[in-house]
DNA sequence: CAGAGCACCTGTGGGC
DNA sequence: TGCCCACAGGTGCTCT
């Protein structure tokens, strides 16, 4: 489910709730979301700062850190506990003090939470994330330049910038009038890609995210910007730029959408 | 190294 | 209504 907005929107909302609140006990009802590597046990630590990168959240605690993947369903809800009864797609229940309880509920068991000592070794392998600030325009170029691959899976890819999902990637191509066949070292306009990623990224922050289906923020709620899309589910539909039909191809093995007229090979 | 195919899972929606 | 298939905000593995 959830690229960068989601994922930053939860962010924040752990901000606000986890720093300083110690770990009572968790309980696990899905053994493989939960992977517990070289760490110090978890109850009676403390969480502090809480952190993001591309579509990983890190909450670090006194001694160890988890770090936290989503994938497609996963949520991760901060509420009162007590309240209300187990879900059947609750995976894991962190209880902590002060009467709260953090659940990762996860219907397609997808979600990992990885209990370690240090993220370093994760977070290596991962881009820059793209939102920040050290990654520039130009620096996006030169990465470009040095592809072979088309500018969808080059996006796609967690390696060169952290973050992008199939929705932001299709949004942001379609803002440049991108192909997203083009292969990424003839993209002329690295500039304009890189601001419309930016744009698309930041608007749905602004919007807390978009809910598809799964999706919801830490309180339970949808997210807004699904309601801003040009192309992403929208196939059938007249493009909001020329009034054609948008289109839905499959381009790196994903679902991909596009306006066939406005975003041409070749062209930007 | 790039790309395809598949694996991991469950739920939903479309076609018949 | 029910069955079957394809597909879904992601990633990681194997094989070519």
């Amino acid at each position: 489910m959830p690229e960068l907005p989601e994922v930053e929107t939860v962010a924040r909302e752990l901000r606000a709730v986890l720093p300083g609140k110690k770990i009572r006990s968790l309980e696990l009802y899905w053994e493989k979301t939960f992977e517990h590597q070289d760490a110090p046990p978890l109850p009676g630590q403390r969480f502090g700062t809480i952190g993001r990168q591309g579509k990983y959240l890190l909450l670090n605690l006194d001694k160890s850190v988890l770090v936290i993947h989503l994938r497609m369903t996963g949520q991760l809800l901060a509420r009162r506990s007590g309240q209300q009864a187990r879900h059947s797609h609750d995976r894991v229940r962190f209880l902590l003090d002060d009467g709260l309880e953090l659940i990762f509920r996860d219907s397609r068991k997808f979600g990992r939470i990885r209990h370690v000592l240090s993220a370093e070794p994760l977070l290596r392998k991962l881009g820059t994330d793209a939102m920040d600030q050290k990654l520039t325009a130009a620096l996006f170029g030169s990465m470009l330049q040095k592809s072979a691959m088309n500018i969808k899976a080059f996006l796609l890819s967690q390696k060169y910038i952290a973050g992008l999902g199939n929705i932001y990637v299709d949004e942001a191509l379609f803002l440049s009038a991108l192909h997203p066949l083009t292969p990424a070292r003839e993209v002329s306009g690295a500039e304009p890609l890189f601001n419309n990623i930016r744009l698309v990224l930041q608007r749905s922050i602004d919007n807390m995210g978009s809910t598809i289906s799964d999706y919801r923020n830490t309180k339970g709620n949808e997210g807004l910007n699904q309601r801003y899309f040009n192309v992403y589910g929208r196939q059938g539909l007249p493009c909001k730029k020329c009034g054609g039909p948008i289109e839905k191809i499959r381009v790196a093995g994903r679902g991909t959408h596009i306006c066939p007229r406005c975003q041409q090979r070749g062209k930007t």
